[in-house]
DNA sequence: TTGCTCCTCACGTCACGTGAGGTGGC
DNA sequence: TTGCTCCTCACGTCACGTGAGGTGGC
């Protein structure tokens, strides 16, 4: 006959775990020695290993409960059910590992496949970190709002890529960030972007709704955050656009 | 701007489990709305899955906190961590996959294999299956009182079946669980294991202290519970046994 | 006497889940 | 007005962990 340590060493379980079984109702009390001690037996053994079996295999100890006085084929059957969530698991772990590997790096955690792939676009034209990170953000936010949405649009924000105009602007719009915001040069950016946005529009048969620019009204309105939150060229440049855009 | 409900959904969090994380101190609280809604940018979303990535992981949130804030270095050297504690989990749950499919049928749970190879050799040698049921619940007491022993022990049992004469016995012992406690030939097969264990005792050099047989005395201790456990021939032939053992 | 194992409460832990009761914009 | 999302407490859950205070045999 067994203590409760020796029995839980045998089977690798603490003595606070088969009390907690006790209580439980999943392994009955045995008999009791002339100190109050319980006494187990071979029977105890292998109820024990059952219950802990299964309840490492993460089923419910409610669970347990009935699966010890099923029938065997319903415990068959359930076996069968739980193997089939561990398989599960493990490929959720399998991910996970993906997942934390891709946290030190690398925007795909954060974004759609198609939206990640354009950001690596323009930084292949040449666009700053700093304007890609402006674009990511803005990106986020479009992806949460608009998750059925956003792929494509990143897919035709990509496509423009090809477009040796649309890439000049991009540039030209990363590096006005800096610039003062009274600079002439943001007149003539706008009048370009003004520009451009017209001729796509006649080109695709599309109304003129400014969406192929950096600076379509979509994602402008999605990324201002508190005012002061873009730089003074590009505030500017915000201005200046929607003045031409309204003057028709 | 995201509401706290776009953002979990986003991120594939519950809301309460964003609440959760201000109130853990891991996320920023943001700003509030004129409604007292909170309103969240895409440093929020950056953020939440760098959170909700690690949590997933099985990171405690404790542990989470402290990454948060920690150099790249740190962080990649953490990652590696639990990258190594997601393996080992998965190899885990590879192991309780084994487990629970051995639950369904088997004694390899319960006993170390050179003990479970014993009984399927007592089985091998035409033992009932209600006899090796007998030897397996002793054996399970005997591995959980002597860890370190029972396997060397297995294995010397083991080596006896080569004996025809332990053979035999065991046979004769299986076969006298029905018999009536005073049928002579309990005698007989008294004799006959005491005649046994002298000689091997004698063969081996080693004391006649009659650990050969199923009948020895640390075996029958361990198994006796209350008095009636055995069936009551067996009973008769462990006192036959006894009164012959101690005239010597 | 000391050390070890056992006993029974009973509160603590971890990461949220789940109402309870209320507000604000469509 | 109804429905939806949001808000803040605050208790509940699950499977034990962890003392608290005490007993019994070597």
């Amino acid at each position: 006959m067994l203590t409760i340590g020796r029995l839980a060493a045998y089977v690798g379980a603490t003595v606070r775990a088969v009390r907690h079984y006790h209580q439980r109702g999943l392994l009955a009390e045995p008999e009791r020695d002339s100190s109050g001690y319980r006494t187990y037996d071979a029977q105890a053994v292998v109820d024990l290993i059952r219950i802990k079996t299964l309840a490492d295999a993460g089923v419910p100890l409610a669970r347990v409960g009935e699966l010890l006085t099923a029938s065997p084929e319903r415990f068959v059957e359930a076996i069968a059910e739980i193997d089939e969530a561990l398989r599960a698991r493990i490929r959720e772990l399998e991910e996970q590992r993906h997942r934390i590997a891709e946290l030190a790096a690398g925007d795909r955690l954060f974004l759609p496949d198609d939206v990640a792939a354009f950001l690596d676009g323009l930084r292949a034209i040449g666009v700053s970190e700093r304007g890609v990170q402006v674009e990511r953000d803005t990106w986020i936010l479009v992806a949460a709002r608009y998750p059925e949405q956003a792929a494509a649009w990143a897919r035709d924000k990509a496509a423009l890529l090809g477009h040796p105009e649309f890439r000049r602007l991009y540039r030209a719009f990363d590096e006005a960030y800096d610039w003062d915001p009274a600079d002439p040069r943001l007149e003539r950016l706008a009048d370009d972007v003004i520009a451009f946005d017209r001729r796509m529009a006649r080109e695709t048969g599309e109304p003129d709704e400014a969406a192929w620019t950096v600076d379509d009204p979509l994602t402008r309105a999605l990324a201002s955050g508190p005012p002061g939150s873009l730089s003074p060229a590009w505030e500017r440049l915000t201005v200046l656009t929607q003045e031409r855009a309204a003057r028709g």
